[in-house]
DNA sequence: GTGAAAGCGCTAACAT
DNA sequence: ATGTTAGCGCTTTCAC
């Protein structure tokens, strides 16, 4: 239709809108006055049904409240936006059985890649992406099949970090609030704990489960401290900030402790309520810009060049951040 | 593929997986026998072309940082997903020159409608919208222009009953800080409360603007609160959740002044934080799974009945959330 | 109820 | 540099 309103042929219009093909700037000329008439824009679609690349990445996402999670659905979209793909979101709640069918309904799509956003898949749809060939990238979760890679935080490292300063602290009695068992996170950040607690001859004084949610938390923190005081914990690491802050509310307002006063409290993941200062609280960033970046790129590079698919797991350096929930050592250093 | 491998048309693959298509047992039997082995699914892009329905939304959102908007796009995407569509997100900063590229990019990808979130459109963009057949409805924005459908809380009501509510709590010095001022929210909203003040006989007692964001807000509240005792507001009405929070903190802990001992908080939203123990924030609650449904149904029934397009604009009720943040008049009934 | 044929809007060889 | 041809995977008349 533009074509002949141009005076040219079809392919002569698919050539100016792609980069890099060899046009005349006579015919280009042509083709953007018509263009330019008919206000035409290409169909996105039928080019990826030629093409076979759609410029499509579907995003499977849960947990939106945890605010971590909006925040790097915004720097995603917009790293993809910038190399011209868009997200497709399917949310979901986090049965595997339910992420199966999710991920057959975004290969129905004909994206270009997936990006798992804190779900797990099963081995036998991973083995369909890669047989379809979309390459898939799973975002702050970690599992070890085949042709998957992974971008996390480094978990282990984080959280080892919050041991050796709460022991420095002079804490003595040190719990932890768990995540979701099923979570990588989960088990990383507890594991780098207890290494911490280890190598400085320590062991956890308790623990509890607070499943990632509220109320489980406000349970977890109930059970922890229905002791007397000197038989209550004086720190809590909390394996999320989410789940720390709803803790630290328990703590204040209904039990009556003063943190940090009466016990220290340090999260994981730095949300932006995190430094809200009614809170102030003292936590393990997950570097969400840096995380992103390195996604866009273990992605794009798998789409543009499929058989350099070396899959990989990033693991992004955690710092801890200092604020007022947590008593500082004499001496800290970063 | 399928066809062959069953014995039987293409045509006769397509009916299976056309609901209401008429085939016979036999048939479909066949198919289905051929789609299991070869672990077929239909291409929706290739459905797309030929039969013009993507099934894709266009979303258009931006300030994802307020924690409504991923409550929003949770509950939207679900009421979506179950019913065959999904949702192609575009994120946009609020300038409207931005937003129109924006759009143009959702249309060539066919979709079959628009939710715009809280940014506004040029009227031609929207026009193109209507010549393309792809509805467009404003989510929590409303805009004047013909076509477009709109879905906004009764933002005047809403904060008509702040202003009745603050008088009736004995308030003598009521002030007032504003969101972006290009938005209609912001402009309901004050406009709403103004005439509750006129009602009452009263008039503000001084007005400043936080735009939405974190350091315009803090700003707003010092300016407001930079008078003695005596020449101080009372009680502040915030235009969103979001700056609410954030005023609270400045009064609290850089101002010292009690919530709602010194000066009652009232907000606008309901967002998840509201409620937490640290700030009890009184609000007016807008109803996003209200909001999302109708914006659905409207999206919907205009997708499948275009001859119905009559644009609408559902104001969804805003109530009223009494919390601990402002002094509750004797004998209040919600 | 079923198949044959045409075509959605575009791009990718292949010729020229 | 440009046009011609074929075809991506599906649905949709239209005959049968």
């Amino acid at each position: 239709m533009v074509a002949e309103r141009a005076g040219v042929s079809p392919s002569a219009v698919s050539r100016v809108f792609t980069p890099g093909a060899s046009v005349s700037p006579k015919t280009e000329e042509k083709v953007r006055k018509a263009v330019a008439e008919l206000g035409y824009r290409p169909n996105v679609l039928a080019r990826a049904m030629v093409s076979g690349r759609s410029r499509i990445i579907g995003l499977v996402i849960a947990y939106l409240e945890n605010q971590f999670y909006p925040e790097v659905l915004e720097k995603l979209s917009n790293a993809l936006q910038a190399q011209g793909y868009h997200i497709l979101v399917f949310m979901a709640s986090s049965e595997t059985g339910e992420i199966d069918e999710v991920v057959e309904q975004i290969l129905d799509y004909q994206v270009d890649g997936i990006v798992l956003a804190s779900v797990s898949l099963s081995s036998d749809l991973a083995s369909r992406c890669q047989a379809a060939g979309v390459p898939v990238v799973m975002f702050n979760r970690f599992q070890d099949i085949d042709g998957l890679s992974a971008v996390t935080s480094d978990n282990a490292g984080g959280a080892r970090r919050v041991g050796q300063f709460l022991i420095a602290g002079g804490h003595e009695r040190i719990a932890y609030i768990a995540g979701w068992e099923g979570a990588s996170t989960q088990r990383d950040r507890e594991a780098g704990f207890r290494a911490a607690l280890a190598e400085g001859g320590r062991t956890l004084f308790a623990r509890a489960c607070g499943n990632f949610e509220r109320e489980p938390t406000a349970g977890a923190v109930r059970e922890l401290f229905a002791g007397q005081e000197g038989d209550r914990p004086d720190a809590v690491f909390v394996a999320g900030d989410q789940m720390a802050l709803f803790a630290m509310d328990v703590l204040r307002f209904e039990l009556g402790l003063s943190v940090p006063g009466d016990v220290s409290v340090v999260g994981f993941d730095d949300v932006p309520s995190a430094s809200w200062l009614s809170y102030q609280l003292t936590t393990v960033r997950q570097q969400a810009a840096l995380m992103v970046e390195r996604t866009v790129a273990a992605l794009l590079s798998a789409i543009e060049t499929p058989q350099a698919a070396n899959p990989t797991h990033e693991a992004i350096e955690a710092p801890l951040i200092l604020r007022a929930s947590a008593r500082v050592p004499e001496g800290w250093k970063t």
